[in-house]
DNA sequence: TAGTGGTCTAGACCACGCG
DNA sequence: GCGTGGTCTAGACCACTAA
């Protein structure tokens, strides 16, 4: 009743709509690390539902604007993480690199899922290595990777999770890598890994999917899934037709060039 | 007060529970391009509100499980179109490539945002291409070219699109490529990509920012999204430490690996 | 025109974090 | 304990597709 005047061209949707303001005012007025207002506040403040304001909020957030947490509030995030890919296999014959943290090792069942591309029988063991990708002391990701016992027999069962990870990573060096095949999809994060990644279930994050070719076969696979709100899949230098190797950036493992931008997308001065 | 003596570690949310159940219903009882029953139905067969149902289709969806028309209804979808990442600019140098469409060719001021990454000042001149990535009659993909006029200077105005861009293409070509650069992140659709992909606003993309390194400077910079639902991103074969080159791209990539499964994904039968 | 998914509302309660 | 975001409900209307 309010407004009967107004003609309303509209055909763009509320929450899009506020999408766009929101995006002007955070770029405008907030810096990095700042809060937000509460979601009743904003909703009452641009004058629609919690729910509306949500949709935009979720937005926001899947693009790496936004940070929300529960009970805490929301946040302006800063630029999104580098993950960087190589060609190398991101050290995986080398467990703590970088940021990175041991979770567990275990040796189980292949997931079903997973048998045809590992190229072994449907419940053939395999030995999973779980590590977690830090970032700033939150954690960004979960790789995950499985080697066959036919590749590496076995380890002893008594070891912890550390000793048993280390044990099998210095057995698949013994393979001679011969290549790799790659995949990147989005999924949803389930229970599990939504726990380990501090996030609700259903998360979306970003799948890679990695499989190590040895002696004509597949000796290892590995599924990576990082927060699609906060990673950015970073290639190396991928060379042309017949360039010469300038190689250079991006190498260093421990901490990734981060190429000068450092605060340069968001962050007023 | 312990009155739950049971361990309730879990507290699964009701969409979730409801994503789960849904993934076996569809797994075991329906087969790609099958219909499901509408939203009110499901709703109403579960017990739950219209909007936790949605909840949890709209994750099947970004899963790329379902995918879902206004006015039509929600269809089981069949695997993800593999979209081939090589190393050698996707044929960027030749439009029509494979299933590619051109949308357009313009020069215009960059988009500020891009400046820095194409090594330009802030107003300078750029050349865009865009052409559409198809899959089975449907647009899966918006691929987004910007060359400075630094590289490629001047194009008669009054060419069509298609001259245009193949000029500008025809230029490009005369750079040598040294090299690339590649990100793969996670974004949402603006309003004309939408609408372009056929999906409402804000539909969650993969944004695959490519740049290509020319006599030391960035020649052509890519920007491509892909509709998060239904594509998967596949990377040729990259080399290990001394593999030898099996390479093999240009070869059939009509149809990447796709292995076998699913007849028509779509389509009666 | 009938039926579908898409948007939006105004509530309610819950689970978590922080002081 | 209080404030936050997360979940859930039961409606309503709109925009689109297809018969």
């Amino acid at each position: 009743m309010a407004t009967t005047a107004t003609v309303e061209v509209a055909a763009e949707p509320k929450y899009w709509h506020l999408r766009t303001v929101l995006v002007q005012t955070i770029e405008s007025e907030f810096t990095a690390g700042q809060s937000l207002p509460n979601e009743r506040d904003l909703a009452a403040r641009f004058g629609v539902a919690r729910a509306t304001l949500r949709q935009a909020l979720e937005q926001l957030e899947l693009e790496g604007r936004l940070s929300r947490r529960r009970g805490a509030g929301t946040v302006v995030a800063g630029p999104r993480v580098d993950i960087a890919l190589g060609t190398q296999g991101e050290g995986w014959p080398g467990i703590e690199l970088g940021d990175r943290q041991l979770v567990d090792g275990t040796t189980a069942a292949v997931p079903g899922r997973l048998a045809a591309q590992l190229g072994v029988r449907p419940r053939a063991m395999v030995h999973r290595i779980r590590r977690r990708q830090l970032s700033m002391r939150q954690a960004v990701g979960i790789e995950c990777l499985y080697v066959p016992r036919a590749i590496v027999p076995r380890v002893p069962e008594l070891l912890g999770d550390n000793r048993r990870a280390a044990l099998v990573l210095r057995h698949l060096r013994h393979h001679p890598l011969q290549g790799l095949t790659r995949s990147v999809e989005v999924g949803v994060a389930e229970p599990e890994e939504a726990r380990l990644l501090e996030r609700p279930p259903g998360t979306p994050v970003l799948v890679v999917t990695t499989s190590y070719t040895a002696q004509g076969r597949t000796a290892a696979l590995a599924v990576a899934t990082y927060r699609a709100d906060t990673c950015r899949l970073a290639f190396g230098d991928v060379l042309g037709d017949h360039g010469d190797a300038t190689e250079g950036r991006r190498g260093g493992p421990g901490a990734p060039p981060v190429p000068a931008m450092a605060m340069g997308t968001r962050s007023a001065s």
